[in-house]
DNA sequence: ACCTGAACACCGTTCAAGT
DNA sequence: ACCTGAACACCGTTCAAGT
């Protein structure tokens, strides 16, 4: 493995270990055997080193919707999966799902990153035109009930990874919410 | 003022100007005029200081939200005032926004802070319960239903200031996204 | 009670120097 | 091309000392 993905690797497992301030360059470092400023010979810094998790992970989710999508279920089965494959993935890696959804300096690097973000969002708009084609979602524009899913979608995992999913307000889970948007988003319901 | 409410508001304002990054204990006493460390007199640590801007934050919120239901305006109009509420205070206060509804170290902190996120969701909640007496929000379990028009909200909101809200996305606004999701949640619309 | 200055153990980043 | 060690300018936090 090249000292590039070694670095990737090291950073991806600190930032599930110890979330984001755990990926310090001196650990990472550390963690490849070489030295604390050794890394900024690979990536520009700090910052595109984490963009370069991103990136794998990006492309980690684009693959699963795409899998999700080929498969042969039915359109509303498929939604719930991809579905359950965002909340697991913001549950086993809370840090990680943060740069790729809620950190703006990762968004902010534009370019390639962005571009990866667009192509799983494709896929996952692909699977959204399949429950709409079979009235199984209003119709709606495509993109923007995509966008509002997602939406809804993470600002209950954001909610949830903060610790602000309290019982007493009545979200009792990531999952049980997310079954009520789609119920109460289905047409003649 | 009180030196605790003028660290409060020296805090705030840094919040507003520079993000969280901003907010060093340095800068903070600095403004104050007093030194680094006197702020461990007046405030446990700097998660301490930053869960008192939030504390009034929040108070700040509920007011707000009470305001509105007690106006005499229609329920719909008054929750989406209240979620303007909301979405303008997050984009003028984004870092603050933050502070409140997707930073865990703050949530983690329970006791006071917890029970003022709670009172400004009940407001919330009462809000959405009169939307759905008038038959304009389905009959879904009220905190149930409360917490997942605030997520969405939320969701929107946390991916726009995070440079995820791409026009291509479908996402033109979150103004837009959030008058098609009450719009798709009204029954028989 | 409240504040100060020095100190400690960290950071990211830069740079001269090595191979 | 890739790496190292020292250094710089920051942090949060602690502590002895002052008023």
């Amino acid at each position: 493995m090249t000292t590039d993905k070694k670095l990737i690797a090291a950073a991806s497992a600190l930032l599930d270990a110890g979330g984001e301030d755990a990926v310090t360059l001196r650990a990472v470092g550390h963690a490849v055997g070489i030295s604390h400023n050794a890394p900024y010979k690979h990536f520009k810094d700090r910052g595109a080193l984490l963009a370069a998790v991103a990136m794998v992970d990006f492309a980690m989710l684009t693959d699963a919707f795409c899998g999700i999508r080929q498969s042969g279920a039915k359109p509303t089965t498929k939604l719930k999966r991809a579905l359950k494959t965002v909340a697991d993935y913001g549950r086993t890696h809370p840090a990680r799902y943060r740069l790729l959804f809620s950190n703006a300096d990762i968004a902010a690097q534009g370019g390639e990153i962005e571009q990866a973000a667009m192509m799983a969002f494709a896929e996952f708009a692909a699977i959204v035109k399949e429950c709409q084609s079979k009235q199984e979602l209003p119709d709606a524009p495509n993109a923007a009930l995509s966008g509002l899913i997602y939406a809804s979608m993470h600002g209950l995992l954001d909610l949830e990874a903060s610790g602000r999913m309290r019982p007493a307000k009545g979200l009792s889970s990531v999952g049980q919410s997310v079954d009520l948007l789609i119920q109460l988003l289905s047409p003649k319901a």
